[in-house]
DNA sequence: GAGTTTAGCTAGCGCTTGTTAGGTGAGGTG
DNA sequence: CACCTCACCTAACAAGCGCTAGCTAAACTC
């Protein structure tokens, strides 16, 4: 593939991901693509093999980042406290840094075909189970209070994936402002302290 | 309406929701429902008038269900902390009660037409003003920190949002327990008391 | 400058979509 | 027993879907 070629697939992947986040995979068709590539329909092919192809790099790009982001930071030998604190930090700069990327990779994984689908959230839960471990080793090392630690996990992630619902480029918050606060109410909580 | 009719179209109703939880609004047509129902799909018509019209039921449905159980408690005299602890187990409840309809909820919402969009969200943003009047309530009161009134009601309603997400009806947690588990993280924090 | 590559075009395929018109037959009503 | 209602049927419509075959023309290669 050439230079000037890897450019307009990156083009297209561009496009096709902001559509899909948008509008939705089912709900955007290869049409609505080409249009706002300004080519036809057809061309579209010059491309990729399938409409579904688009899905999947997106995704697959996406979980990429992901890993790339938490991977050094579970492998750095800090204290688990601090392990979160920074992976949570790196998450929430993925997403913050490609909100529509992030729409994609939440809402759109379901529309793959199952052996694809299968290897999606195969990939997903290992990243849960990467987060999960950190959570175990706070529990453990006495840094995390003694709580049900699949539980815990779900509230990190959950907090952390929802961001994208509201997050704007133009908004009031910085990523590093909102991973900052973000942190803070999980690991202090929301009452009043000495309350 | 006869009531006949009336419980075929709760029959309808019903079908769809789970359809649309499963596979999305858009990957689900006509022909889908209908097969579900043993019927064909032209007879779908007797009963609603548009494909939409289905969808619009069920989130009206779903945000009527998410009213009826935060309405009393917001109108309560409790205390802000005891309001919210209320909300957070109401919540939690609606969601765990259906979850193919919460799923609907949170996710279909956006192929609504314009119309019906906007004043889908103007009822989300009127359930959001509502946490949020009862978050302000308890930092006013000193029962919260002092934290960023908006930010805190996000991370609430992520927290919980996100339930539906993993939860399974056979599951080891009762709806109960969701609750009273992320009450506790939520309020006490996840790091050990005192360190 | 001949030869090759390739992004995009045109035209159309087979299929599915939401929806409609008109008919059937069972059950209830007077 | 005649009448009516209505849930469901059959058949078809116009439009849109993903995708393909065969072509054009510009840009590269040697």
């Amino acid at each position: 593939m050439t230079e000037v070629a890897a450019a307009r697939r990156d083009v297209l992947l561009a496009t096709a991901e902001q559509l899909f986040a948008a509008r939705g995979y089912q709900a955007t068709s290869v049409r609505d693509i080409a249009e706002a590539m300004d080519i036809k329909a057809g061309s579209l092919y010059a491309h990729i093999e399938t409409k579904e192809d688009l899905l999947w790099e997106i995704l697959t790009a996406a979980a990429d980042r992901f890993f790339a982001a938490a991977d050094p930071i579970v492998e750095s030998d800090l204290l688990p406290m601090e392990k979160l604190r920074q992976l949570i930090a790196a998450h929430v700069q993925v997403i913050t840094d490609g909100a529509s990327l992030a729409a994609v990779y939440m809402n759109e994984w379901r529309h793959l075909t199952d052996l694809r689908r299968t290897e999606f959230t195969a990939r997903r839960d290992a990243y849960e189970a990467l987060v999960r471990g950190i959570v175990r080793d706070g529990i453990r090392s006495g840094e995390l209070a003694d709580l049900d630690e699949k539980f815990a996990t779900l509230l990190i992630l959950s907090s952390m994936n929802w961001i994208y619902q509201w997050y704007r480029t133009d908004g009031p918050m910085t990523p590093d402002e909102i991973a900052r606060k973000l942190t803070e109410m999980l690991f202090k909580g929301l009452r009043r302290a000495g309350a």
